[in-house]
DNA sequence: CGGAAATATTGACACTGTCAATATGGGTAA
DNA sequence: TTACCCATATTGACAGTGTCAATATTTCCG
């Protein structure tokens, strides 16, 4: 009946996530560890081998779902075919409201180290945010360039704009004075060169 | 003579910040520890001590240096009186060549972890560093606002551009089909709104 | 010359990730 | 039901880590 006292947990592998999550958010990276998550579940601290392999793999299991959850942040109400500037507005504005929701977590997604650069489900869900801030940038008004090179650029702007903005804001980077009432779309405009609707 | 038979090292301290960049950069953070420092300087693994107190001194004198020669790659010949423009084509190539340089770094500069963030030179250079970038952005157009809106709005847009382009670029999230002969200059065009020139 | 202060060493401690060996129990085929 | 396999969890050990107190060495300056 109590599942906190089977010899198996049942659904050790989530809860193990949730338990990195809070402590990632709670301490820091570097205050996360596998022992106190395994505490923190009331499992024995070898116990995550079975389900992470190691760290980078609970590392890497977590940022996996965190680009899943900013996927959704950012298509929320995406279901009614509304117009693609609206679609965008949501996108970006969901892309933050993701990071300052999980500065720790955020961050971690864009680490070079401790992750399993290379895994799979990763670099899908990865792939699939990117595809959406692709049709983001299909939005921005372009002077020169063929057609490829114009999406190109759109898409490698509108990801460092979003992402720059998201890191530094929720690192505190910029000015109270600065960041009255702003948010992603104040700064957005600036990508428009021409469109003025 | 032989300084490194001495039993007071002379300058452990920058020894120990040279040593400590060398192991950032080639095996990331997670490899990075005092105990390979001090052995790759030849002392012993308390030595650290007396310099930085703890790692996150460590990390944060790393980082500070860090800041200072970033500030040095987006001013290098801003001694000629070069117009804005150029000034800040300068700065923005700069500071990715910065990163490219220096990627993991780049990735501790911005870390929210590990650092003492309230340390008072570390402060100061990230102003420096801010000062320069707000001055870039006085070159940018923007039709609506007052005066000061304005320039926040600018300082906000076009660190969040460059900042996001140089580690996104770093960590290699774009295609390199979206990337060919493309740089910070490119993408930064979105920014201005009218100019043409 | 002599003592104070800066600098470096030693040894210890708790904590970490990882692994091999072992224990437990759920699921399934006979 | 029974017997077995395998996924799952535990235990114990190990090397490596940052940090600290106590100690040793050297430099500096009165």
């Amino acid at each position: 009946m109590d599942a906190a006292r089977k010899y198996h947990h049942g659904n050790l592998k989530e809860a193990f996530l949730k338990a990195a999550r809070d402590l990632l958010e709670r301490d820091g990276l570097s205050g996360l560890s596998l022992r106190k998550c395994a505490e923190k579940v009331g499992v024995s601290h070898a116990a995550p081998k079975n389900h992470f392999g190691n760290m980078a793999g609970l590392l890497t299991a977590m940022v996996t779902t965190g680009y899943a959850e900013l996927a959704v942040m950012m298509t929320a109400d995406a279901n009614t075919n509304a117009d693609r500037k609206r679609r965008r507005d949501q996108a970006l504005l969901g892309y933050v409201d993701f990071a300052q929701a999980n500065p720790a977590l955020y961050d971690l997604m864009f680490s070079r180290d401790r992750l399993v650069q290379d895994d799979p489900d990763l670099l899908q869900q990865i792939r699939a945010c990117f595809v959406i801030l692709a049709d983001c940038s299909a939005e921005l008004g372009w002077h020169h360039g063929s057609l490829e090179d114009k999406a190109g650029k759109g898409q490698v702007a509108i990801w460092s704009l979003v992402h720059g903005y998201a890191q530094l804001v929720t690192a505190g980077r910029f000015k109270k004075d600065n960041m009255k009432g702003l948010s992603i779309l104040d700064i957005l405009p600036i990508i428009e060169q021409d469109d003025q609707n």
